[in-house]
DNA sequence: CAGTATAGTGAACAAACGGTCACATGTCAA
DNA sequence: TTGACATGTGACCGTTTGTTCACTATACTG
């Protein structure tokens, strides 16, 4: 117990945040949670605030640095089947992963009462999918592969509803299978429709 | 100041805890609004969280009567264009009343606390549209209008990215005209991939 | 007219909240 | 050994929270 409870204070907040909301969660129950009396988080965060903008700065950072980046970019598919596996594979990370799924959750709780929670959901929930699979399809099309179409409209089209999908796994844990099997069955649907 | 003061309180509950969340929102603001002092609240209500279940009940009611009902189905479109114009229609009702807008605001925001809210959110978010796209493209399928194909993953595949459009518009009010250009660029690339 | 709901008031309440402070401990360098 | 720094403690503070209650004013009913 030494330099690493700062981090284990903002893991713990996400946690707790994503749950209760920021409102809904007392520094009392989450300083206790880690073995702590409340008094003690003071000396890492001067005050509840700050805790969360900490967790903001490092979830934004998260983002740019993983699903922001034009580095992180997967390969362009060689096949329509390598588009389902490529999207299988992204689901199954971003639905199972619990740091994501409780920053989905937080965004979504708290998007209407901060601006920078209401910049990084449009990017978590509409803007960075489509930006991320818009060169996928560019290139898919480049290689003959789908038919030669607007890519962003097709990327746009492609990720709203696997996003909707997302967020009933967000919402319905218990119902994760059945938006898995949705999910491909969407995306074999979508590659029959445009497929060269 | 008689008998609707019940009414009067609930409508600005939706106001307030769509704005700030239900933790976020307290009694004497709320009372205060209505040019009430607190405990005169407690003339109507049990509690705040009787507000809150109250609300819910209403949402639901409100629900069900309107999009949820089978009764309330719009007409199958008799051309692609009529597509476009129901859509159209429907996206900015859907987009400009502020109890349907304060409603869906206040499902995102609680829908991981309270187990009705999470059903209702996620019919709202995802399978209320849905339902009430897939007779109509089974419909235009059956007048030859659309290729004949899965009616409910086709309506399925056009609700999730007007869906996530019109959250645009509620967490972004001032892309609210740009939203509403993508939704019909949107409805007219659909139509054009999926018409007979 | 008397009587009784109904609606609103203002003071008061205990509990929970975020935050401060003097103090105790442990670590490590000079 | 000493002094400085970081970390954790427990008592305490002022404010805000949801809620209660005795009381008043108005309106309807017999």
């Amino acid at each position: 117990m030494a330099k690493d409870t700062k981090e284990r204070i903002l893991a713990l907040a996400l946690d707790k945040f994503s749950q209760n909301g920021y409102d809904g969660t007392n520094i009392r129950e989450l300083t206790s949670s880690l073995g702590l009396v409340k008094s003690a988080l003071y000396r890492h965060f001067d005050s509840k605030e700050a805790i969360w903008n900490a967790l903001l700065d490092e979830m934004i950072a998260y983002y740019e640095a993983g699903f922001g980046s034009s580095e992180h970019l997967p390969p362009v598919p060689d096949s329509l089947e390598g588009l389902v596996t490529l999207t299988m594979g992204m689901a199954d990370f971003t639905i199972h992963d619990e740091k994501v799924v409780k920053t989905r959750k937080l965004l979504s709780i708290e998007q209407f009462r901060d601006e920078r929670a209401r910049d990084l959901a449009t990017k978590h929930f509409l803007t960075g999918l489509t930006a991320m699979f818009t060169p996928l399809f560019q290139g898919m099309m480049d290689k003959g592969l789908l038919l030669r179409d607007d890519p962003a409209m097709l990327a746009f089209a492609y990720t709203a509803p696997i996003s909707a999908l997302i967020h009933l796994c967000d919402r319905e844990p218990e119902r994760t299978d059945e938006a898995i099997r949705r999910i491909e069955a969407f995306s074999r649907h979508f590659i029959a429709t445009y497929k060269a």
